[in-house]
DNA sequence: CTTGACTCCGCACCATACTACAGAGCTTAT
DNA sequence: ATAAGCTCTGTAGTATGGTGCGGAGTCAAG
């Protein structure tokens, strides 16, 4: 388990070294240990974990002040367990809607492909519109 | 099929009214027509559907942009069938690959809730980071 | 036919999430 | 031991996606 420093990081995540930076000052990322003397930040594979998983979480539509909530969720010595399934299990339902909406919209998708794979069906209606209904 | 100003039409989709302004000006939405003398903008169903469509898409991590080219998804005069097929294939991967990845996302807040009904289990490491490895 | 609510346009401002310096101090390969 | 290439801090700037405001005109209920 390398050790890593922030540029190594930024590079193994597919991030820059400024947005690493500002995730520490946002709390979303742990305030790593320092080398001495030069004060240099030092990484880890957790940290390498952490920052693929909020590049993920924010490509699906959290944002980083959810995805700290979501780290934020354990059952630690200062959660009450009742607590944090209440919260959790809010969650849970927030995402069970993601995935349905994005179901539907993956239907239209199908839809349209096979469209396509019937030659020169040809509508200048927006599918994406006929086929769905998010509500 | 009632006609709406952008009032009435902001408060259906729980937006409010600079936002539709912006999002025509973006081609989002259409160019409303306008009513006579007064010039105000008129809408039907389709311009709230539109709306209900592009907040919820939003919420599901697509930017502007990008619905914008779902929009633009159509076998239509112009565009040739191959290249919707084509365009269309990627995009429903993309949508593939976040439903995975919320489903990951899913089991964890499964697995939380099932802990915390096992009374007093308690640890203090974060369990997003434990049970995911979004790669 | 008034009056309060609505709409028009343009432009300035805001929050979020970065991104880019500057100037100084480390690291490391040769 | 030197030079290229890191990293440090702080601050300022950018892109996206809105949000607010002013002054003028319009709508519609009483």
């Amino acid at each position: 388990m390398p050790d890593y420093f922030i540029g190594a990081l930024a590079k193994e995540a597919g991030l820059n070294i400024e947005t690493i930076r500002y995730y520490e000052k946002m709390n979303l990322l742990p305030k790593p240990r320092r080398k001495q003397d030069s004060n240099y930040r030092i990484y880890d594979e957790d940290d390498l974990k952490r920052l693929i998983f909020i590049k993920r979480a924010k490509e699906l539509g959290f944002t980083l002040k959810e995805i700290k909530e979501l780290f934020d969720l354990r059952i630690d010595s200062r959660a009450k367990c009742g607590d944090v399934k209440h919260l959790t299990e809010h969650k849970l339902k927030d995402v069970d809607n993601r995935i349905n909406d994005l179901k539907k919209i993956r239907n239209v998708f199908v839809k349209l492909i096979n469209q396509c794979v019937n030659e020169e069906v040809s509508s200048d209606d927006c599918p994406i519109l006929e086929s769905i209904e998010l509500k």
